[in-house]
DNA sequence: TGTCTCGGCGG
DNA sequence: CCGCCGAGACA
C-alpha cells in the first residue's frame, strides 16, 4: 500500500548514501513530496542545512540540489570566485579576531556607524553620516595582540623566529622584535597606502601620549630612510634569488 | 523511545 | 511558493 519505501543511491553524494522520496498522501499538503538522504550509516538527514552541518567541508554542497539530488550548474552561481584568480588565499585562513583590527562598533539601533564630530570653538556636535567604504578605526598598539603567536610549518614545527634587520626599531612601550615584524608583514598585507613606518622625531613625547603621536595606520616600526645601498643590495638579492630559481628549473628538465 | 508524517513559519 | 524543522501520532 505504501509507496515509494525504496531507498536509491544518490550520484551526486559519495558512495553509500541514499535519497528517498516519500508523497504525502493527506491533509492540507497532499500530494507534495519529502525528499530524505540516508548516511552510509544509516543516519536519516531531511534538509540541506543538516547534511551540510554533518558534512562539513568535505563535501562541496553548494551546487548540490537537495530537492532533486542532482548538482544544479545554474540556480547557485551566486558564490562564483572571481576569475583570473589563481588562488584563493582565503580559503582556509582562520577567522582569528586577534588578527583582525578592530572595527567599529555599532549599537543594532542604528542602521549605519554614525561619527560623531565635536568641532573645537563652538563645542557644537556635529554628526557626520558616512556612505560606501567606512574607515576602520585602529586600536592605538592593537598590533601588541599579535604578541606571542608562533609561526608553524607544514610538519607543524615552530618556525624559528626572524632577526630583525638592524635599521628597523621598534615604536611604542615595550614592543618586542617579534611584534614589530607581525605588525610590519600585517600593514603590508592589509594596509592599501604605503608604509612609511611611524615618526620618530616625537620620540621623546611618544610614550608619553601616543594619542597624539602615534599614527596607528603605520605598523610600530621607526620611520625608515631608504638608500641607495639598501637599494642595489636588495637588486642584488633578488639577482641571487634569480640564479638559484633558474638553477633549480635546470634541474627539473628531462 | 524512536520513527513517520503533516503543519506551519519564515524567507 | 518552498525549504526547513517542530511536534503530534503512532508503534
Amino acid at each position: 500500500m505504501s509507496v515509494q519505501r525504496e531507498r536509491y543511491d544518490c550520484s551526486a553524494l559519495p558512495k553509500g548514501w541514499k535519497r528517498e522520496e516519500v508523497l504525502r498522501k493527506t491533509g492540507l499538503t497532499s500530494g507534495k513530496m519529502d525528499v530524505y538522504y540516508y548516511s552510509p550509516s544509516g543516519k536519516k538527514f531531511r534538509s540541506k542545512p543538516q547534511l551540510a552541518r554533518y558534512l562539513g567541508d568535505s563535501v562541496d554542497l553548494s551546487s548540490f540540489d537537495f530537492r532533486t539530488g542532482k548538482v544544479n550548474p545554474v540556480l547557485l552561481r551566486k558564490n562564483k570566485k572571481p576569475r583570473g584568480t589563481l588562488f584563493d588565499y582565503s580559503r582556509g585562513m582562520r577567522n582569528d579576531a586577534s588578527l583582525v583590527p578592530p572595527i567599529r562598533q555599532t549599537a543594532s539601533i542604528f542602521k549605519q556607524p554614525v561619527t560623531v564630530i565635536k568641532t573645537q570653538p563652538s563645542s557644537k556636535v556635529k554628526l557626520e553620516i558616512k556612505h560606501g567604504l567606512q574607515e576602520k578605526p585602529k586600536q592605538l598598539f592593537w598590533e601588541k595582540r599579535l604578541q606571542g603567536l608562533q609561526a608553524f610549518d607544514a610538519q607543524t614545527e615552530v618556525m624559528r623566529h626572524v632577526d630583525l634587520p638592524a635599521a628597523l626599531k621598534a615604536v611604542g612601550p615595550n614592543v618586542e622584535d617579534q611584534t614589530v615584524l607581525q605588525s610590519l608583514a600585517t600593514a603590508l598585507h592589509l594596509s592599501p597606502g604605503p608604509i612609511t613606518g611611524a615618526r620618530t622625531e616625537a620620540k621623546q613625547y611618544l610614550e608619553k601620549n601616543p594619542g597624539v603621536f602615534v599614527n596607528p595606520n603605520q605598523p610600530l616600526v621607526a620611520a625608515v630612510q631608504i638608500q641607495d645601498k639598501d637599494i642595489t643590495q636588495q637588486e642584488e638579492r633578488v639577482d641571487f634569488a634569480r640564479q638559484q630559481l633558474q638553477e633549480a628549473l635546470k634541474g627539473l628538465e628531462p
